[in-house]
RNA sequence: GCACCCGUAGCUCAGGUGGAUAGAGCAUUUGCCUUCUAAGCAAAGGGUCACAGGUUCGAGUCCUGUCGGGUGCACCA
């Protein structure tokens, strides 16, 4: 409701300037610092005063007196040291909630989005910068489909690259195992912890670098014992994460796998586009003599012979740009080729996860790629590398499809020097003088998702059975699930994409505060209430805009609708700016308001009756856009807390 | 060396396209459970928005420079 009437607002004046002195400046609104001002501030008489040569007071109180009365749904119009302050209408407004018009109609759009994310190298489990890559990538899915986008989610499958490689290396060389004996070992649990170690073995040894060629060769050849144990541990590790992701509530439509990319010759129609534009070249001399690279003039201003990229390898194989490229140029329909699916799981839900295959046989009707934004979670570190990928777009005429490949990039997640102690991690003095420690796959050095849930289960669980000691178990594991669900999801969305996060163990932990549990908190309570209350009336009938502006005079309870009445606003800003933690800092915001409220005021042994009918109104009208705003950010509400 | 990100309260962080007296949480101190659940509420202290210039009627926000910190700049991804 406020996005709208702020909207109206602002045309208002802008059509007003228009008519009265032929001018077309953009009207911007803002809210005012002190809400004793109003609901809405506008500044724009300080923009014109030069142009018209007028004092802003003057000009501010010219725009008073011609728009009074002019507006629905305002009350006021009053000037303040240059700015022109809008009051609502304060029962106009509330029964306009009431109404159920507080929306701005959004037609489901018919092109798509493509939003990837998560992308983690199948040969380990998945730690906490994994998952803020993928919450981050899954709650903006979220919030674009709350505004009515067609949303397709992929999580791209490194299978054949120099990660999996590794560990194959290490069942290979080290263990002395076989595919069939590695295809046992994966099915028992936590197959992704046994890799993990394995991993960090494998990484840390001298004879690594032999290993890896013969066995990336071997993987790529799409046939052999090398080839198939990559299968066997990438397909497994995928499993292991999917179960992990689906914990936090986060499913995907489909998984390109590079293998594919490979076998199905994406690469190779990619390559011959690029060689026919120019894009790159083969060099001839100096260090990346007999490789493909693309001139960093491309990508790069006042870049050097040496800034080159090499897209093809001396012995033939494709880098990590160049497989990128030709998954960008599939993602926007650009390649005129597809790859064949089959079903991999079909979610509690109902929805169904498809991964690619390269044969037809046993494939599956389904269509993915070909959107028309795309989205690509990744984080900052690689930015290097996505500019890359889109100057290879560039270079070959995409110059659109490259403007709506987004980087959405974000900061990484380090580990506090408190929490590595804790963790019984040992840090070499140069790491003790750092604010953090950047984890590394390699050293074995981070903190496993599955881990980290699960230590919030327990937590939370502790703290329900303390409360609640008479509700049967499993009612109590499902909320205590809940929680530790939304307390992890809200950690790593409060802060901003480019801020670093120094992971700290005993502040993911906290329930209080500026928490996610603090938010469910709320909302718990606020049903609770409803719960008692009964049967909700139907208050179009019995609450009259008179009513509801005589008890709306009471500055707290407008301030609270006035809260909850943004979250259209709110979220649309979200969407823009790409940044979801302004949504989660909302709901905080809600939570925080209703726990005033809930402080405050006595709904149930309220009275008098059109005041206690107004209090149970903005209780269900506060649970319901929180519940809204939560469920945006993939947090659910427990029964009780 | 070049590029990107960060620098705001003791700590962790917010501060839409510049606007009125810079805000939260944690921590500290102090009140509030006979109450719709205290995972809560209320109050107090705590600031040269790294620094210096510039643009502007107006700068935490934009521009330039300096100083700190981080991350990239592979025939790894």
């Amino acid at each position: 409701m406020f996005h709208s009437l702020e909207r109206s607002i602002s045309r208002a004046v802008s059509q007003y300037l228009q008519s009265k002195f032929d001018l077309e400046v953009p009207v911007t609104t803002e809210q005012p610092k002190q809400s004793s001002f109003g609901e809405v501030a506008l500044p724009v008489a300080f923009q014109l005063a030069r142009q018209l040569k007028k004092p802003p007071v003057a000009i501010a109180k010219d725009l008073a007196d011609g728009l009074k009365d002019q507006i629905e749904g305002i009350a006021a119009l009053e000037v303040a040291s240059g700015y022109l302050n809008v009051r609502f209408h304060r029962g106009w407004y509330a029964r306009r909630i009431l109404e159920g018009n507080d929306f701005d109609t959004q037609e489901l759009s018919i092109r798509k989005t493509i939003v990837e994310h998560t992308n983690i190298n199948p040969n380990k489990a998945a730690h906490i910068g994994h998952l803020r890559n993928a919450i981050l990538g899954d709650t903006f899915v979220r919030m674009m489909k709350a505004m009515g986008t067609r949303v397709e989610v992929q999580n791209y499958i490194d299978n054949t690259g120099v990660q999996v490689a590794d560990v194959v290396a290490g069942f290979h060389f080290i263990e002395k195992k076989t595919a069939a004996e590695v295809a046992e070992i994966a099915k028992r649990p936590r197959f992704d912890y046994y890799c993990w170690d394995l991993y960090s073995r494998v990484a840390q040894m001298e004879e690594i670098k032999q290993w890896r060629g013969e066995t990336i060769h071997g993987i790529e050849s799409g046939h052999g014992p090398l080839s198939e144990m990559g299968h066997v541990v990438a397909d497994a590790i995928v499993e292991c994460h999917l179960n992990t992701m689906l914990r936090l509530g986060i499913q995907y439509d489909v998984l390109p796998r590079e293998s594919e990319i490979l076998h199905l010759q994406f690469w190779a129609s990619c390559f011959e586009q690029l060689k026919e534009r120019n894009a790159i070249y083969l060099e001839t001399e100096g260090k990346n003599a007999g490789c493909w690279v693309m001139p960093g003039s491309a990508f790069r201003e006042n870049a050097g012979e040496e800034d080159s990229k090499v897209i093809v390898r001396s012995n033939g194989t494709v880098t990590y740009v160049g497989k990128d490229t030709a998954y960008q140029l599939w993602k926007f329909g650009l390649l005129g080729k597809d790859f064949y699916y089959r079903k991999l799981r079909t979610y509690p839900n109902g929805q169904a996860c498809y991964v690619s295959q390269s044969m037809r046989e046993g494939s599956e009707r389904a269509a993915f790629g070909g959107g028309t934004s795309v989205y690509n979670v990744i984080d900052s570190r690689q930015s290097y590398l996505q500019d890359v990928v889109a100057a290879g777009l560039r270079a070959l005429g995409y110059d659109a499809q490259a403007e709506k490949s987004i980087h959405f990039s974000y900061e990484m997640v380090a580990l506090s020097p408190r929490t590595c102690v804790e963790l019984g991690i040992e840090l070499s003095e140069q790491d003790k003088a750092k604010p953090y420690v950047e984890m590394s796959g390699r050293k074995g050095l981070g903190v496993k998702a599955d881990d980290l849930i699960d230590q919030l289960i327990e937590r939370a669980k502790t703290e329900v059975d303390s409360r609640h000691a008479e509700k049967p178990e499993d009612g109590r594991r499902k909320v205590a699930e809940q929680i530790a669900v939304c307390a992890l999801r809200y950690f790593l969305l409060k802060f901003t994409r480019t801020s670093v996060i120094a992971f700290d163990l005993q502040e993911a932990l906290s329930f209080e505060g500026e928490t996610g549990p603090y938010v469910q908190y709320a909302a718990v309570r606020a049903r609770n209430i409803l719960r008692k209350v009964g049967a909700v009336p139907d208050f179009k009938g019995s609450l009259t805009e008179d009513m509801l502006d005589t008890e709306l005079q009471t500055e707290d309870l407008w301030q609270l609708l006035l809260e909850i009445s943004r979250l259209e606003s709110v979220l649309a800003a979200a969407v823009t700016s790409g940044e979801p933690a302004a949504l989660a800092r909302y709901a905080f915001q809600l939570a925080q308001g209703f726990s005033r409220f809930y402080h405050d005021y006595r709904v149930l042994d309220e009275a008098d009756e059109a005041r206690r009918n107004v209090l149970i109104w903005m209780t269900q009208h506060f649970a319901r856009q929180l519940e809204k705003t939560l469920n945006t950010l993939g947090i659910e509400v427990p029964e009780y807390m």
